[in-house]
DNA sequence: TTGGAGTAAGTAAGCACTTACTTATCATAC
DNA sequence: GTATGATAAGTAAGTGCTTACTTACTCCAA
């Protein structure tokens, strides 16, 4: 019964892919609450329930492993844009409704941040200890988000309702409202003392502020 | 000469509590690079110039050394408030000079920032590592302000002349800018590929974010 | 001559990784 | 249907090296 819930738990063999995959996503568990250097394949080994010879007949170092997270599917999942599959964002792109623009950014980001503590914390690290994870997030993810929503501005200015400024600029002010808001959500506030709201409330509130900052007129 | 530069070099016998200063020193810079389990304490002794024999006569673990970068001097520089000691910023306020209030409490920030970089990098590796370092900051320092900048908001919205909405959505979006701009600078961006500008100009532009948005007229 | 600064050379436990072996699975031959 | 054998899944018990930490000592200035 258990077992067919929580298939990780399943005992007994298993075929190799299902093991591999098994083990890599114990290891990205792992990974994320304790960094690289902190976390034991003997203790991969125990929490995936099998002998660390296995660990090492599917990854031949402990390296490999972690470097075999960048090719995880369920990695990709986590570089997912904001625009893709969001027919409500295309259509607040389409109809330059710029509010619903920012408020869906600023929604989509902070609930997929909230839904993926593991993932955003397996960045900090990595970003910590050099590892190629958080340059190729960057490269691939970042950039790219500041290409989007950096256009989006121009295509405001060049329509006269946006102020001329940095577009970039604006583009990290707002995602660092975003980030910094679920940073303190899962790392340095998680009983929410200094400041306890609902994602709807945050993404209304810096959508809103952003705005204000960029137009000419609200 | 480079030993009078480097006092940290000094080679030869020390009074114990020169000593003890400088092998603090030494770990906090190592910790901050590689993290608490990346460290190692016979790296620390070969970087402090020492045996590693001595890092454990003036600290009896491991632990208690990361544990006394709590108590040192150095680092409660690092939790040194904005508006001690800036007389500039004192005058901004008593003149209700909303501008540079914002303004000045940015370009100190970032300034801070980007001189201790290691302050920076140790305090996000504690808050992954769950270290008491990162929770005495955030109640010592980021706590506090909150109710700073969240009172002068609040002050001006009494004012009449900032719109009404919670003062520490404001004081969350506006230090999102900042600490996200450091952070883009030292581990994601160190090349200022995405957004190179100076501190002057990211505090210039941030503050007048902050303040059209919240701002009922500017 | 004594007390504190300093070290060389340990120790036991823990680390990443290996070896030599045992079991389960399943297609095929009978 | 059942025995068989190849193959892949699995492990217990290592290997040598590194780790945090200790011991038993030397050196030197006051």
């Amino acid at each position: 019964m258990i077992k067919d819930l929580f298939n990780c738990d399943h005992v007994g063999k298993m075929t190799g892919d299902k093991r591999r995959e098994q083990i890599l996503h114990t290891a990205v568990s792992l990974f994320s609450q304790r960094g690289f250097s902190g976390t034991t394949t003997k203790e991969i080994a125990r929490v995936a329930g099998v002998s660390e010879a296995m660990v090492f007949r599917h990854f031949s170092t402990k390296s490999e492993l972690y470097d075999a997270i960048l090719g995880d599917k369920s990695c990709h999942d986590g570089i997912r844009f904001p625009w893709e599959e969001n027919p409500v964002l295309h259509e607040a792109i389409k109809n330059k409704d710029d509010y619903n623009v920012f408020f869906n950014l600023a929604l989509n980001a902070l609930i997929k941040q909230q839904a993926d503590e593991n993932f955003l914390r397996l960045l900090f690290y990595s970003a910590l200890e050099e590892h190629e994870l958080a340059d190729r997030f960057f490269n691939e993810f970042v950039a790219r988000l500041y290409e989007f929503i950096g256009g989006y501005i121009k295509l405001r200015q060049n329509d006269g309702v946006m102020r001329e400024m940095n577009p970039r600029i604006v583009v990290r002010a707002f995602l660092g409202m975003l980030i910094h808001h679920s940073l303190n959500n899962i790392l340095w506030d998680r009983n929410r003392r200094l400041l306890d709201i609902t994602n709807e409330e945050a993404a209304k509130n810096f959508a809103e502020i952003i705005l204000r900052g960029v137009l000419k007129k609200v």
